[in-house]
DNA sequence: CCACAGACTGGAAGCGCTTCCAGTCCTCCG
DNA sequence: CGGAGGACTGGAAGCGCTTCCAGTCTGTGG
């Protein structure tokens, strides 16, 4: 039963006054930290009931210097780049991590100008104990950014150019490889590779397994024809691809999204799937299952990425030195290949 | 060019010694208050500039008694519900508003119990100067959280039950009425719908549209077949609904998901779409325009739902009384019907 | 019976910033 | 030329919590 209070927000001090013991002993008990007797710690315990008390975080963090919360920064030059599904399981992956070791989420899409700014303040200011990066592209002003960071900054993929000290990255390389291979084994010989956007390690990453995968059979690689990501990039190039190349007869989309274009260009164009041309994806997000033919594609573990970011944060918080991490891909066949 | 300062991280007094002037004067310059002169200013600023000071937001925080945040929270018993795209358009409107009133957004998946025990905690304990609240159920323990909050909370979506005092909704009757007059226009006469969670003002409000329609029309409303807005619980309706109705010329699904789903079984059974069935979908998310046939739906407006919640908090949190807010939807017509 | 660990305790000093307030210094008007 | 306003200024008091540290109070072994 909730009692009046003597103030809106009750404080440590009143907690204290009421159980008869000092805010010292108070904050201990409430910390349940050693030196309080049984005795005084029901006291506080009753007090703390009675009045409906919560500590006040900001003061918390304030004497701790824990801000209590980690920030998950989404980088990207559009904001729409957060649309992509891929981002909604990062962060329930991180999110339950987070939770586990009791910490809040900051998101902060740092897209526009402006936002970069602001995700510079927090990162220089201590305005989290941690931060997480993703989706930075080549030159990206966030990469100065992180550096200057007074904080553990984690990246979730690699950034182009040298790898930095703490992240998590999918085997990009050795997934489009699979699939590649996959195909090869098909029967493909003509393999185009539909890739994403070469300012990301990503992109880039998938293109090279890509074109491993296509010399170890002794094959021709295609040259790199990019798309950004998007469904209609993914159909625009394949239109392009078509002219250029009629003759193919198997496409590698960088992720499902071009994968699904490519899909709708073939169809439009009377190509049959898996027929005429076989197309393999990569992500399995659900629209690989949802796409017409379901998409043969590589599985990332998406939900896991943002897990152990959150993890290796956790640990790095804590003053542990991890080493960084590169999750499994696997190839997921349906009927598109 | 950084000039290493005396501490890792300089202080206020380091700045207002350095500048010369009181932490009083430095502390007015920095937000520039009014009582400094503009030499001060100057100086200060220039101090700033050499020490590479970024003042510290828990220590303001603690001061003004503001933490620079929002909250926004999603409520579902399952974290995955947060998959849904619909989640990540809401963010980037939400985002993009906090932005503007320099708020920072601190996103809480709500799912788990101890997820909930801290949301419990931030609302009561102000770790947030306000809360946006989504996808609350019937008799969700979040909404007693709510009325205990000590911050102003706006809901995103009306929860089930009494409407709150702040609130950004979608005219889901409105639309879900259009959707069906669309459906009966086009000579549809049995038109079922299958619904979204009943446990939710949403999958009610849908259908009540549904109904009205219905019985505007002098039609027969089917009753309400419960999905769960996922696509296979939509595939699961559509295939009750045939076996149960095999005459049935229109269905309206009460998301694009279910919609999709049906699509599916549709196929799958042999009907075709739109000639046989019609569909019409609600949401406009991405998958409505990748199904196949493409799903003609209502569009509702989820980025301003978004911005809205988050324009009406920042109001709240200046002290303002904004007025709840419906937001139009308007039907897209593909080739579903 | 006394000295001494060792468990408790509470006073006090912060954490870094805002803001009230009493004072100082000008300037301008009557 | 005196005094009333104003514009500035900086000292000091918080914001609510943690934590160091010196002191108190046990109980125990010698």
């Amino acid at each position: 039963m909730a009692v009046d209070a003597p103030h809106p927000q009750p404080t440590l001090d009143e907690v204290a006054e009421l159980a008869g013991v000092s805010r010292s002993v108070a904050s201990r008990a409430l910390n349940n930290a050693p030196h309080v007797s049984r005795a005084k710690r029901e006291a506080v315990a009753r007090a703390v009931r009675q009045l409906g008390y919560v500590p006040n975080p900001t003061a918390r963090a304030l004497a701790t210097r824990h801000t209590g919360a980690a920030a998950l920064v989404v980088a990207g030059e559009d904001p729409s780049i957060f649309a992509d599904p891929f981002f909604a399981q990062v962060i329930v992956g991180a999110s339950a991590a987070l939770e586990e070791a009791d910490l809040h989420l900051m998101l902060c899409l740092a897209a526009s100008d402006r936002g970069r700014k602001r995700v510079e303040r927090l990162l220089r200011a201590k305005g989290a104990d941690g931060a997480m990066l993703m989706a930075l592209r080549e030159d990206d002003p966030l990469v100065p950014v992180a550096e200057q960071a007074k904080m553990p900054v984690v990246f979730g993929g690699r950034p182009v150019g040298p790898a930095p000290r703490w992240y998590v990255d999918v085997d990009n390389v050795g997934g489009a490889r699979e699939a590649t291979e996959y195909l090869i084994s098909r029967g493909r010989t003509r393999v185009a590779m539909i890739c994403g956007r070469l300012d990301t390690e990503a992109g880039r990453a998938r293109y090279r397994g890509y074109r491993d995968a296509m010399l170890a059979a002794g094959l021709d690689p295609f040259p790199p024809r990019e798309g950004d990501f998007t469904e209609p990039s993914g159909a625009a190039a394949m239109a392009a691809l078509l002219a250029e190349r009629p003759d193919l007869d198997g496409v590698f989309a960088a992720n499902d999204n071009m994968g699904a274009g490519a899909l709708r260009t073939l169809r439009e164009a009377g190509r049959r799937v898996p027929d005429d041309v076989s197309v393999v994806g990569f992500d399995d997000l659900a629209v690989a299952g949802l796409a017409d033919p379901p998409l043969t594609t590589v599985h990332q573990p998406i939900n896991a990425l943002g897990r152990e970011m959150a993890r290796m944060l956790v640990a790095l918080v804590d003053g542990q030195d991890p080493t960084p991490l590169i999750l499994p891909t696997r190839l997921v066949t349906r009927s598109s290949a």
